[in-house]
DNA sequence: TTAATAATGAAAATGGTTTTCATTTTCGTT
DNA sequence: AACGAAAATGAAAACCATTTTCATTATTAA
């Protein structure tokens, strides 16, 4: 294990071990360009090493998105799912489409040029008005999908 | 109850019962400008009518939203948030404010203008390309508040 | 009034996630 | 290499918001 790659040495920067579950699900969730959830890891690393259990999963991505390596989405279909945060992947800045029906999510990155520019305006009206440190923003836009709208 | 707000004839327009326990729903959304869990619905229903139980608040919750009456909110801090829809209040379009730390959700208005012009733009550039019927969207802004701040 | 249907509450079940706890692994120090 | 403290782990149990079941009650149309 002694290669390390970028995110691993920041990994272990943070005092955190770089164990082998760990980059497992570090590399799973690089591979994909899906929204997994922990379920979802868990059996494909069981192909890999059926010795992890699922408590790891959980707690490994509890960890890994506490220290902004991946973002958890809680999109209201039961179970969260998990991405790479942007840095880490080849993955522009993006945000999401969402199937009513199907709940497929489609990443877009279109746009960003018109977002910088609203959100930039009201980041700062809003922190000015309302006083919050603003650190973050989603959007989603929910409607349906192209496979639904064929039924 | 024979009075029927426009809400109520609505209601019955779709075919349902209008009893006591949905009006009450509804008046507890209407009048609070939170955004209330189902046992938040609970406990104030409770103080007014006892024998409402929790699996009514839910169902009825649920069939509000089926219908576009209520809005349901996962923000991801373990249960789900509700608010009457904006064409019930007397509230203009908005979005949220989130803080990461004590989960206070706070409402803005601010920047429409802005914001339509973005969102106009993005949906149908989106619903081109990706081939979705974009029907919703929703915006967020996370950051810290005012309070936590200071601690 | 009656019968069909819808709504309800209490209790049980569900299911994703978290906690507990005993065991194993890791890593800096001998 | 061996040691010991601290961190990580898996299995099982607990958690807890929400849903389902089911027997009972309320509403509605005829
Ligand atoms: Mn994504
Ligand atoms: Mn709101
Ligand atoms: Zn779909
Ligand atoms: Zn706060």
């Amino acid at each position: 294990m002694g290669h390390c790659h970028k995110w691993g040495q920041k990994f272990i920067d943070f005092g955190f071990r770089l164990t082998a579950a760990r980059e497992c699900i570090f590399e799973i969730l690089l591979k994909t360009d899906a929204h997994l959830s922990a379920e979802d890891i868990y059996m494909a690393i069981h192909k890999i090493n059926p010795a992890i259990g699922l408590t790891t999963i959980y707690r490994t991505l509890e960890l890994l998105e506490q220290n902004g390596i991946v973002r958890k989405f809680e999109f209201g279909h039961g179970r969260a799912k998990y991405e790479l945060n942007e840095e880490y992947e080849g993955k522009k800045h993006h945000h999401h489409l969402i199937c009513e029906k199907c709940h497929k999510i489609v990443d877009y990155s279109e746009f960003v040029k018109e977002e910088k520019e609203y959100i930039k305006k009201a980041e700062n009206g809003l922190e000015k008005k309302y006083g919050f440190s603003i650190k973050d923003h989603l959007i989603d836009f929910y409607g349906i999908c192209p496979d639904c709208k064929k039924e």
